[in-house]
DNA sequence: CCAAAAGTGTTGAGCTTACACCCATGT
DNA sequence: ACATGGGTGTAAGCTCAACACTTTTGG
C-alpha cells in the first residue's frame, strides 16, 4: 500500500460519556485513573483507535471494556481537535455519548476500569477537556430526547410511566405534570401493555410497559415526539 | 514532550459539504479532481489536518481556500472511520457542512480548487464515501433548517420573504403556503423591514427584510421556530 | 379508614391550517 | 386592463396546559 506524502500522523483517542439513571437522578459512569497522566484524578473512558479497527468498532470495544455490554445506544457528539487539549502529546479525541440502563451494566467491567456511578450535579472536575465534553454532551442529551424517544435506553426493558417520567424529570431539571406527561406519552403508541404491575410499590402498583420496538425504529425519525412543558 | 507508548497515529483529513442557493436550487460546491487518486472524478473539497493547528482552524483554512470566505457558518457532522474508507492509506475524515451565500463566494478561489456549483439533485457520483457524507449532511441540514433559522445563511444579506420561501421549498421538496410561511417567519421578530424593495421584479416588489442578529444569537436554541408543513 | 401514589377526564387558550381577497407593477 | 406575484385577514380544528376527581394499595 502507498502512502500520502504527508507526515501529520496523529494519535486519535476516543472518549465517551456514559450516562446512567438510578431512579432518582442521572449518573455518569467515571474512571478515575490509576495510571499517568493525571493519576488519580477522574476522566471519561477512553481508549485509543487501533490502527485496524472502525472508528464504531473502536468505540464497542470501549464501552464494553467498562460495562461489559453490546448493542449499547450511543451517538458521536463531536470531535475535538485543540492542539494542546492533551498535555501529553497532541491528541484528537472523537466523542461519544452511550446510554445503558444501570442495573444492566457487569459491575466487575467496572471495577476491573476503576469506574464508579457518580451523580451528575455533584461531578467532581475531570482531567483536560472532558469537563466540556460532559456539558456538551449533557445539552445533546436534553435535546436529543426532547425530540426523539431515546429515554428508554436508560430504563429496564419493563418500566412504569412514573419512572419515565421521573427520569425525563431528571434530564431537564424540571416537575411534569402526570396526567399530561402520561397521555403525550401513550399517544406516541410506542408502549405496550406487559399486563403486569410494579410490584415494589407500598401504594397503587402501576402498569409495567415495554416498548414496541417495531415502532420505535419506525417512529424514531418523526420528530417532536417529546416536546412539552420541559423545554420551556 | 514524551509521548504515549502507542504507535497507531492516523492520516486525518477533513471533508467540507458546501451547500448554497442559487434562487430555485440547492447547489453544491464540488471538486473535479485533477490529482490522484481517483483523478478527474468529483469529489467534497477537503485537506490534511496539520500538526500544528487546531481542528476548527483547518475547516476555517479549508473553506477560506475554497472561497475565498471567512466566518463561514458551518458546523461538524460526523467523524468518518472505517479502516478501508481511503484505498491509499487509512485516512479519518473529519465531515463538515457549510452553508454560504452563493453569490458572495470568490469565484477565484472555487476556480484554483477546480470547483463547481452543481445542483444537489444532479451531482455525479463521488469518491470514496463522500456519497454517504452528502446524504447525511443533506439530513442534517433538514432537520437543523426545521428547528433553527439557519436559512439565512444561505441567503444574501437583505432579502425577501418570498426568496426565504423557495429556500425552504427546495430544502425539503415541498410547496409551502405563502401566506403561513410569511406570517410565521415574521413572529419570530428575526426580520428587520430595511424599507428597501426587490427591484428585479417584474410584479410587485417584495419587502427586503435583513436579519436582527443579536435576536438571532439570543434566540438559536430556542427550539422549533420552523417545524411545520415542511415536515410532514 | 387513611395516606400516598396511579389512572383518567375536561375545558379554555393558543397555535396551525386551509382558504380568499386586495394591492402593486410592467406590459 | 390584465396577468403575475406579494401582502394581509379569518374561521375551524387541533394540540397543549392547567386543573379535579376516582381508584388501588399497605398499614
Amino acid at each position: 500500500m502507498n502512502n500520502y506524502p504527508h507526515t501529520n500522523r496523529i494519535l486519535v483517542a476516543l472518549d465517551c460519556i456514559v450516562f446512567g439513571f438510578d431512579g432518582e437522578e442521572i449518573k455518569l459512569l467515571l474512571i478515575k485513573r490509576n495510571f499517568e497522566p493525571e493519576k488519580g484524578k477522574w476522566s471519561l473512558m477512553g481508549g485509543f483507535l487501533e490502527s485496524h479497527e472502525d472508528l464504531e468498532v473502536a468505540a464497542n470495544r470501549i464501552l464494553y471494556d467498562l460495562t461489559g455490554l453490546k448493542d449499547i445506544y450511543f451517538e458521536e457528539i463531536q470531535t475535538f481537535g485543540k492542539v494542546d487539549r492533551d498535555p501529553v502529546e497532541r491528541t484528537l479525541s472523537v466523542c461519544f455519548f452511550a446510554l445503558i440502563n444501570i442495573h444492566a451494566h457487569d459491575q466487575d467491567s467496572a471495577k476491573a476500569q476503576n469506574a464508579y456511578w457518580i451523580n451528575l450535579k455533584n461531578r467532581p472536575e475531570l482531567i483536560f477537556d472532558h469537563n466540556q465534553m460532559v456539558t456538551i454532551a449533557l445539552e445533546r442529551l436534553r435535546y436529543k430526547a426532547a425530540l426523539h424517544p431515546i429515554g428508554f435506553e436508560l430504563l429496564p426493558e419493563k418500566f412504569t410511566i412514573p419512572q419515565l417520567q421521573k427520569l425525563y424529570e431528571a434530564i431537564y431539571g424540571n416537575p411534569l405534570d402526570r396526567r399530561n406527561f402520561s397521555r403525550k406519552i401513550l399517544s406516541t403508541g410506542l408502549l405496550i401493555d406487559t399486563g403486569e404491575k410494579n410490584e415494589n410499590s407500598a401504594t397503587k402498583k402501576a402498569i409495567l410497559y415495554q416498548l414496541d420496538k417495531e415502532k420505535y425504529q419506525k417512529q424514531f425519525n418523526a420528530f417532536h415526539y417529546f416536546i412539552s412543558e420541559a423545554m420551556r
